[in-house]
DNA sequence: CCTTCTAGTGTCAGGAATGATACCATGCCC
DNA sequence: GGGCATGGTATCATTCCTGACACTAGAAGG
């Protein structure tokens, strides 16, 4: 997903679509809003225990990618050893809505996909 | 976009939201069924004059992953030129709610990003 | 002095995703 | 015979994404 594409939103009437995907379509985006969705606020290494197999490295991508989009929040507690808490800005919040839907789908019809795929 | 990644649903609790995604997350797949939700049925030509921009190849490759995931329909007429029709599936069709979901928040919060993003 | 803890950063490499381009079949029209 | 229309394929190149791995700071604990 994700993949940054257009810049422009002067294209198609449901470009908007697809700018929105933009913001949350990468590889763990969806992941790490779904995961504040449900702790409000979450360290660093709470997340990573949350998101098996993420590396660090895309992690802190991820997060600051949200962050440069205005979803989510860094706050740093300059403390040794380092401490910094993640949170959902209200733009982000916003979201919920939109990580529901996708959440109450995936529930529901994850199962027909799954068959669709075995077919192959 | 669309990337293919995990295999398994067997993961965090949020899983089912990647899953979901992984469905469109393509590059032009939510707005191909954006398209289909707002015209019904189209033919191949039709929906690459919706889409600017998109290659033959990348939309073939798009329609033929969203056949596989049986989201959408394809019927060929044995007619010469070729007739070829695309269309939502019963499964496609309860993506609506979703791919409404992203259009009303982009439509909503899209200048809020902008502002986010120029701020750089 | 050595290790541990947290939250990173830097570099490199492999592979997947995407784009550009050229090509195909075939029936119709001139 | 030549060109057009439609819905593709095939091949190649490139760009982008992602992962692996190593490295850092600085205080605390032994």
């Amino acid at each position: 997903m994700p993949r940054i594409r257009h810049t422009t939103l002067a294209c198609s009437p449901g470009c908007t679509v697809e700018a929105t995907l933009e913001l949350f379509g990468g590889k763990w985006k969806a992941l790490i809003l779904y995961h504040l969705f449900e702790d409000g606020v979450l360290r660093f290494g709470e997340l990573r225990r949350r998101l098996p197999n993420v590396t660090q490295r895309m992690l802190t991508n991820q997060l600051r990618e949200l962050e440069a989009d205005g979803l989510v929040s860094r706050t740093v507690f300059p403390e040794v050893p380092p401490h910094v808490e993640y949170a959902l800005t209200d733009l982000g919040k916003t979201l919920k809505p939109v990580i529901q839907a996708l959440k109450t789908w995936g529930d529901r019809h994850a199962h027909s996909v799954q068959r669709n795929k075995a077919a192959d």
